[in-house]
DNA sequence: TTGAAAGCGGTACCAC
DNA sequence: GTGGTACCGCTTTCAA
């Protein structure tokens, strides 16, 4: 039975190897084959080497179920991303994997690949996966919670009710409002935005930018949808000018969508800033790269990942968890070419 | 006794609470709580109910660790990669990524920060918790094989001696001969390279640069060393010219360096391709978003995440593994607008 | 429908 | 220095 029949070739019983398997072939115990194995000294040399080999000669390696379930310790955290393809998410993952390092923890990375139907099938296996989840999720809150019971959560960039997640605020109320300030200061009063677009409910920056614009006197109501992508920004900035040709300054939902906008400034004759002021959000490493280098509204993406790591580090452990206070990044203006 | 006191204080004896605690706490078996949780339908609904409720009010989880000692099911396997900040790498992250998810495995991902050191590290740790590893390693192979012992083991982009390592390799040298061969025929005979630094030997798209030069009766010395990143394909530029003021097309080792060489071309007030043509290697999305376009010697890095994943599921099940001439992923020339 | 008992593959503790 | 044995937390027969 359990004959699985060796794929290719010999009368391979294909069953796994376990320490059992050495101990017989070395003739000694289970436990001497342990001791080989993790270096204890109590075991004398010839031992210890023939057990060696044996294990080597067989291929054998330890069930890391069997080892996790006796020493308990190794922690694995999830760590769940709608595109990883997406520079912001990149780089949020990129520090979480970095704390985590830091700590010693493993992380085991899914990618929802934009699609809120793949949050579940990731949220019904995560759960026997992982002692602990952090990342974005759009699904409704109790689905996350049905699929996640027990398990320490912590959401980012998006407000929860219920208490026993955990969540990590942006806060980019104050850096919008510069960012319009600043246009005001240039002479900008035709402002424009590009939202993004397949959300039943306008985003927080549309808020943001709708109250900062309120605030000076601007009209807020010029806003285009686009989709999260260059080419959604250049698409988004040609439908934005077609039904607002007046505006000379905008905003973006993301940086991605504004190194769109920027390529179809350029498409269009529109020289940046002169004839058309550009602002992002989130602040990439890959606004610098582009010309003009793109202004920002900028996020501390490396804090954003340390800090959701640590927040379920502390919810794991049980130690007192950071309050929300603590749990919100502030975004900031950070100038450069493009306004 | 278990009470756990509701978080925040109190005596907790905050040990795990398992499926016997809850067996307890609704007065029936272990068997019985398994096959609630489980869904399995040999069981009375009353009972079925009184345990999850149990369950929940304990916050009880299962121990991955028992569940996967039990059910010999999930496959894990590592992912390691130098820099996951490096768009090309987290390309190559993603389509593994993607393949894994595909065959429902999970995917751990290690970066080892760009040093070698934290490579060891990284490998000591991984063994006992993956079953296979596919990645990008840098470190001698004798340690390599020391650390992973038995462990099926996919290599990106490099060659291997031992027969237990299987690679993916990289085949750039038709394409970078097509670029050199482009650039001829556009009449450049000064070309230079950008190739990477810090390493003892020459790369490999060195050597093939220096091989297409040759064909064309082009001298192949005209080479600078840049630092893996924008920044240093810039400075790799300004040495590059200030050695050899006479070139006037550049090969790069990589995208990253091409972008950070166009944008210090600019500063320098070369017009691209016009008075400098720029070829890069790689294929990043991030090539079209500058200006120009970046043209380049392109890696389809979805084929090469998915031949390492392929492969190490066929060395994980013992399955045949696919053939020497099929891990291949050839390069090619894609024109945009810099050459 | 439910429970008892036997593992899954290791490690730890205690004799020998 | 080495082996016996209990046990980690869970699932799977097999009886009751």
């Amino acid at each position: 039975m359990l004959c699985r029949m060796a794929e290719a070739s010999g009368p391979d019983s294909s069953r796994r190897v376990t320490i059992h398997d050495v101990a017989r072939s070395a003739g000694v115990s289970r436990q001497t084959v342990s001791r080989a194995l993790n270096g204890k000294d109590e075991i004398e040399r010839s031992t210890k080497q023939r057990v060696l080999d044996a294990a080597r000669e067989l291929g054998y390696r330890p069930s890391r179920f069997a080892r996790g379930l006796v020493r308990q310790d190794t922690t694995t955290i999830g760590l769940v991303i709608p595109d990883l393809r997406n520079p912001f998410f990149t780089e949020v993952a990129a520090s979480a994997l970095e704390s985590a390092r830091a700590r010693g923890w493993h992380v085991v990375v899914y990618d929802t690949a934009d699609r809120p139907e793949e949050e579940l099938g990731t949220l019904q296996v995560i759960g026997s996966q992982v002692d602990g989840v952090v990342g974005y999720f759009s699904c409704d809150e109790d689905e996350l919670d049905r699929w996640t019971r027990g398990m320490p959560m912590v959401l980012i960039g998006r407000e929860h009710r219920m208490a026993r997640f955990s969540s990590i605020r942006i806060d980019g109320e104050a850096g919008v409002h510069a960012a319009v300030t600043h246009l005001v200061a240039k002479g900008h009063t035709m402002i424009g935005m590009l939202d993004h677009v397949n959300r039943a409910e306008p985003s927080l920056r549309r808020d943001w930018f709708t109250a900062a614009a309120l605030a000076h006197g601007i009209d807020p109501g010029r806003v285009a949808g686009a989709a999260q992508s260059a080419d959604g920004g250049g698409e988004g900035l040609r439908a934005l000018l077609g039904a607002h040709p007046e505006v000379t300054a905008v905003f973006t939902f993301n940086d991605i969508v504004a190194v769109g906008a920027l390529r179809e400034a350029r498409r269009l004759g529109r020289r940046v800033p002169a004839e058309l002021a550009v602002i992002g959000f989130d602040g990439l490493q890959l606004g610098a790269l582009v010309e003009p280098p793109l202004s920002s509204v900028a996020l501390d993406t490396r804090l954003l990942g340390s800090l959701a790591v640590e927040q379920v580090g502390r919810l794991l452990t049980g130690a007192d968890p950071l309050p929300p206070e603590a749990l919100e990044v502030r975004a900031e203006l950070r100038l450069a070419g493009s306004a």
